[in-house]
DNA sequence: ATTTTTAGGTTAACAATGTTAACTTTACGG
DNA sequence: CCGTAAAGTTAACATTGTTAACCTAAAAAT
C-alpha cells in the first residue's frame, strides 16, 4: 500500500479536495478517510488531530498565497503601480481562493487555538512586503511603515471577508467595490498629515 | 415550572452566559438545558435548532451595537467629531464584546447560511449612518456615499477580526493600532481625489 | 535461522454532538 | 368529567473527533 505515493500526501491532497468541493464542515476525518480509501485512525499516524491536518492544508494556502505576492510585487515596476498590484493580488487570493483564505485568516480562534503562532511569520512576512513599498514611497516623512501596512491589511482583509460572508449589497458589483477598495488603499502613498 | 419567566428566555440567557464564559464551541444544547434545568429538547419546542437560538443571540447583539452607535452618532457635536466617535464606538464594540461580535460578524458562512437575509437589515442600518455622516461633511463632491461607507465598513471589520483573532504584532499595543485606524478612517472626509 | 522490535494499519469502541420520534404529564374548554 | 392541545421528558439515531487494543509485515538483533 506504501506503493503508489506515501498515504500523508494523498490523505492532504483528498482533504483540499473535500474543502475546496463542499466547504470546511464537510472536511471530517471518517470523509478523508473514505475518499483516500483508508481508514479514519490512519490519519492519526501522519497528523495528531484535525487541527494539525488543517494546519498543513493552510501552510499550502500560505504558500499560494505568498507566490502571488511575490509576483505582483516584483520591483520591475514603479513603485504606485507595484503597490496597487500587490493590493489587488491580495484581494483577488481572498476572493478566487475562499476556502483557503477561510482556514488561514477567517477560522474561529478558538478551533484555531493550538495553532503555533511561529507558522505565522510567512504572513508576517507579506505585511513586511507592504511595508516596504510604503517605506519606499512614503520615504522621509516620519511614519511607522509596520503600523501603516498593518492598517493596509485591515482594510483588505476586511473587505475580503465581507465579501466572503456575503454582507455586501447585493445591488453592489464586486468589481466596483474592490476598485474603490483599492482607490482608497492608495491614499496611504499621499503623505498628506493634516 | 412557568412561574419563574418563561422557559424561553431562560434558554437564552443561559446561552448568552455559556457564549461569554466559555466561548462559541461550548455552547451546545445538553450544556443549556443542563444550565437552564431543563432536558435538551425542550430547547426545540422555542427554536427550531441550534442556528435559530444564535440568531436570537445575534438580534441581542445588533441591538446592543446599534444602541452604541446612536449614542455615539447623537447629532449634538460637530460632524467630525461625530465621525470619529462612531468609528471608535463601533471599534469598541467589537473589542469589548468578542463573543457577541464573533457570532454577529465572524460566524462561518455555511454555518449561518441559514440565516434569514432580511434580518441583516440592521446591520444595513449601521451602514446608512456611516454614510449620512459621510454625505454631510463631504456634500458636494461627486462620491457614493454607501459605497464609501463600505469601504470603511471593510477597514473597521477588518482591524476588529485581526485583533480578535489575535493576528497583530504582539508589539504593538492596541490602543496605538485602534488610534492609527480611526486616523486613517478620517481621511475620507478629505475630498481629494488627484 | 530464529526471535524481537518497530512501523503502518485496522477493528471496535468511547464520549459528545445536533436532532427527532414516541410517550407522558399538565392545563383548560366543553 | 372528558377530550384535546400544549409543554416537557425519555430514549434513541446518526455523526462527529479520538483512542485503546490488536494485527501484520518488514527490518534488526541475537
Amino acid at each position: 500500500m506504501t506503493a503508489n505515493g506515501d498515504l500523508r500526501s494523498r490523505i492532504l491532497e483528498q482533504a483540499r479536495v473535500l474543502l475546496l468541493k463542499e466547504g470546511y464542515s464537510a472536511v471530517s476525518m471518517r470523509k478523508i478517510a473514505k475518499a483516500v480509501g483508508c481508514t479514519p485512525t490512519s490519519i492519526y499516524i501522519y497528523f495528531d488531530n484535525k487541527d494539525a491536518l488543517i494546519h498543513a492544508l493552510i501552510e499550502e494556502g500560505m504558500e499560494l498565497l505568498a507566490g502571488d505576492l511575490a509576483k505582483a510585487s516584483a520591483p520591475d515596476s514603479e513603485p504606485r503601480a507595484r503597490f496597487r498590484g500587490t493590493c489587488l493580488a491580495f484581494l483577488e487570493f481572498g476572493i478566487q481562493n475562499p476556502e483557503y483564505y477561510q482556514i488561514m485568516f477567517l477560522l474561529h480562534p478558538e478551533k484555531m487555538e493550538r495553532y503555533p503562532t511561529d507558522k505565522y511569520r510567512r504572513a508576517r512576512r507579506n505585511l513586511e512586503l507592504f511595508a516596504d513599498i510604503l517605506r519606499e514611497v512614503r520615504s522621509g516623512s516620519s511614519f511607522d511603515p509596520m503600523l501603516s501596512a498593518t492598517v493596509l491589511w485591515s482594510l483588505l482583509h476586511g473587505a475580503i471577508s465581507l465579501h466572503l460572508a456575503q454582507r455586501l449589497d447585493v445591488g453592489m458589483p464586486a468589481s466596483t467595490f474592490i476598485d474603490q477598495v483599492v482607490e482608497h488603499a492608495e491614499s496611504m502613498l499621499l503623505p498628506e498629515s493634516p
